[in-house]
DNA sequence: GTGGCGGAACTTTTT
DNA sequence: GTTCCGCCAC
């Protein structure tokens, strides 16, 4: 460590003292090691922090007391899961260092090193260009474009037109990320995950060959790409010990969802582990289908050449104790992990429910009104979430919350970006931000009448030869048909090249060319013109170009609501969220949709592995409940992928991870309740023989 | 070459 | 419902 001990002063130790007084003895542990004590202790730290044991705070104690004791804020590099969560995590050591320091403010300190792996990636790598032979300007492919450019070299080298139907685009991404993340063999990958798609292995090996040749003809780099070339960077020892200088302190959330590429970065930063902070709980991992591994917080402890220093946070601060003890039984039976029971001393309100409904139309309902009585009785609609496996799950519950006028905002599932019209003028920046970039391209020159995919391609044939492909823009020969409309492109083209053109101005000009093609082709054009019009808004803040489209690519706004725009902050509303974007969060009262065999666990995940995986699934969701925790378990399910109206459903069964035994720790209850028994038809004074009239009327 | 239409197939979770 | 592919009329 190079940060030199600095003599604090009285006073300021005296805060810090206070406020490290705030926290149980592990958590003190865990924000003082490797500083503050006799003997400086420079093993690395693994903290393992239970759901609910104030590992937020605790990290952001960590860091706010490493800054108090002379670290440099821009030495610091804090990995986080998300966005959200590193904000989150700057204004907590804020708050905190402010309080060290007696600050009357929260100006926080910044922690310019504060994001994602990938958002982090992506600096390092433009920062690094030139000395890794890559250039400066790259583009970054999300999800779609990536899709979209496996998709094009999928039916470049004829595997479209195959006999039987190859696996579609975005399988064969899915199926390339997951050999990169996970660094096992194609062939494992598909026998594990992806056993329908095992036939085909030679000729994804040849389309996956393909596609990184097509990437690195294009300058663009996709997700996956951010971690594997920063991976490879730091594998050259020269590198890897110049950008691992840096920084004095690596510190790592969520590690339990990190995958062997990012545990390869930090050992390559920190070869002897000194400075390094990682903290997770391996009974929340929930991402190995993005190739993340257990075993990186499992092993972590004998990776270094000296073993890590083990701090366990057991004390839960969120959940009342029914609620830990439902939760504790379900990830009690799961196979392999550090054993620890989370316990709280904080007082209960009743026992967590499990509720039994007819269908989904009745959970919907339930949920509606259990939502709404909550509200009554003083909990506000954002501090209460419901929460479900799949996107689709939701569906129904957002046709009753509309019904009911009740605002929601949800997370996970389609994202703003993915919507065409969306693409469409971010394709516009991108095509000029990077010209070698032919899924941009591709994109936006097809919105010009008269010209589609062979046109298209001939142009971008023409670009990726040239020395310049700006001026083989201007100098294009379209169709005929198409001409007019070419030289409206070309002109502003030209215009979003130009070095003077100063951002934003180049949102407007791109917006601009774009609203009539909009116009052309969407029946709905007024509504997605107010997603284009907003995009257009969020492009002031930012600095550049290009980090308007990095950031927009790794950190795209996550939630989708029941109407255009987001939601005012002074506004309540209610969260829907999948359980994977729940991770972190905690709310007052949380619904659990689908606790049934089939949803959690999902149908599709049939392995050891992977049922063990949907277990933490419903641990994670439990574990966000404060005070009020409602389990669904609708009883009838209609199939889809039938014909509208189709009548065809099935019979599920609670899930397999709440054992009889177990339920019995609930409050259960049947809903809506069994009526009091139907009012008695009264006896008959005398019978009326309908039967025999019908019969008369042929007669 | 482009654009539109019909039939068949369809594995969740996300940076 | 969406995506993918083949077919057909300009």
């Amino acid at each position: 460590m190079s940060s030199v001990a600095i003599p604090v002063p009285l006073r300021q130790e005296e805060r810090l003292a206070a406020v490290l007084a705030e926290l149980n003895e592990a958590q003190r542990a865990a924000v003082e090691h490797g500083a503050g004590e006799a003997q400086p202790d420079p093993r690395p730290l693994l903290v393992i922090a239970g759901a609910g044991s104030g590992k937020t705070s605790t990290l952001a104690h960590r860091v706010a007391h490493l800054i108090a004791h002379g670290t440099d804020p821009q030495r610091i590099l804090l990995l986080t899961f998300s966005r959200r969560a590193a904000q989150e995590m700057e204004r907590r050591a804020g708050q905190v260092l402010a309080k060290v320091l007696g600050l009357r403010s929260e100006a926080p300190p910044a922690l310019p090193w504060a994001g994602t792996f990938h958002g982090v990636g992506a600096r390092l790598l433009r920062e690094y260009a030139a000395q890794i032979g890559l250039d400066a300007s790259f583009t970054i492919h999300d999800r779609g474009d990536a899709e979209d450019l496996m998709g094009l070299v999928r039916s470049d080298i004829g595997l479209a037109a195959m006999e039987r139907r190859f696996p579609r685009k975005g399988t064969c991404l899915a199926i390339y990320s997951r050999v990169v993340n996970s660094g096992a063999p194609l062939a494992d990958v598909l026998a594990q995950a992806f056993p329908w798609c095992a036939e085909w292995e030679a000729e994804l090996k040849r389309l996956f060959g393909a596609y990184v040749e097509a990437k690195q003809a294009q300058q663009v780099l996709d997700y996956d790409d951010l971690l594997l070339y920063w991976a490879e960077m730091v594998a050259e020892p020269a590198l890897a010990a110049q950008i691992g200088a840096r920084f004095d302190h690596v510190l790592v959330d969520e590690y339990q969802d990190t995958n062997l590429l990012q545990a390869a970065i930090l050992r390559a930063l920190k070869p002897d582990g000194c400075g390094l902070t990682v903290v997770g709980d391996d009974a929340q991992a929930i991402y190995s289908f993005r190739g993340a591994t257990v075993r990186n917080i499992l092993d972590f402890p004998g990776q270094f050449t000296q073993p890590a220093r083990i701090v366990t946070l057991e004390r839960n601060y969120r959940s009342t104790q029914p609620i830990l003890d439902v939760s504790n039984a379900v990830i009690a039976a799961a196979a392999e992990r550090h054993a620890k029971t989370l316990w709280t001393d904080k007082p209960s309100v009743g026992r967590p429910q499990l509720v039994l409904v007819p269908d989904e139309a009745q959970q919907a309902r339930f949920v509606a009104e259990r939502v709404l009585a909550h509200r009554e009785g003083g909990l506000a609609l954002k501090s209460q979430a419901v929460l479900f496996r799949t996107s689709s799950h939701s569906a129904a519950l957002e046709l009753e919350l509309a019904r009911r006028n009740i605002p929601f905002v949800k997370y996970g599932g389609l994202k703003f970006l993915e919507a065409a019209h969306v693409k469409d003028l971010l394709a516009v920046l991108r095509f000029a931000q990077n010209p070698r970039g032919r899924m941009a391209g591709f994109r936006v020159t097809q919105l010009i009448p008269g010209i589609g995919p062979a046109t298209s391609t001939r142009l971008l044939d023409a670009m990726a030869q040239a020395q310049d492909p700006g001026a083989v823009v201007q100098a294009f020969q379209p169709p005929a048909a198409a001409k007019e409309e070419w030289a409206r492109f070309a002109a502003i083209y030209a215009q979003l090249r130009a070095p003077e053109l100063a951002w934003p101005a180049d949102m407007e000009l791109a917006l601009r060319w774009y609203l009539p093609h909009l116009e052309r082709l969407h029946d709905d054009a007024g509504l997605r013109r107010g997603d284009v019009e907003q995009l257009a808004r969020l492009a002031s803040g930012y600095a550049s170009r290009e980090r308007f489209l990095t950031e927009l690519t790794l950190d795209p706004p996550e939630a989708t609501s029941d109407r255009p725009g987001p939601p005012l902050l002074d506004e309540d509303y209610l969260i829907l969220s999948t359980i994977h974007s729940a991770k972190g969060q905690e709310w007052r009262s949380v619904h659990v949709l689908n606790v049934v065999d089939g949803c959690i666990p999902a149908d599709v995940a049939q392995g050891a592995q992977e049922l063990e995986e949907e277990r933490r699934l419903l641990y994670v969701a439990m574990t966000r409940a404060r005070d009020h925790l409602h389990l669904i378990v609708p009883q009838r399910f209609y199939v889809t992928q039938q014909a509208v109206r189709g009548d065809r459903h099935l019979y599920a069964g609670r899930t397999r991870f709440i054992a009889a035994a177990e339920a019995r720790s609930f409050e259960q209850l049947t809903w809506p309740p069994p009526p009091e028994r139907a009012p008695a038809v009264p006896p008959p004074a005398a019978v009326i023989d309908l039967q025999k009239r019908l019969r008369a009327a042929w007669r």
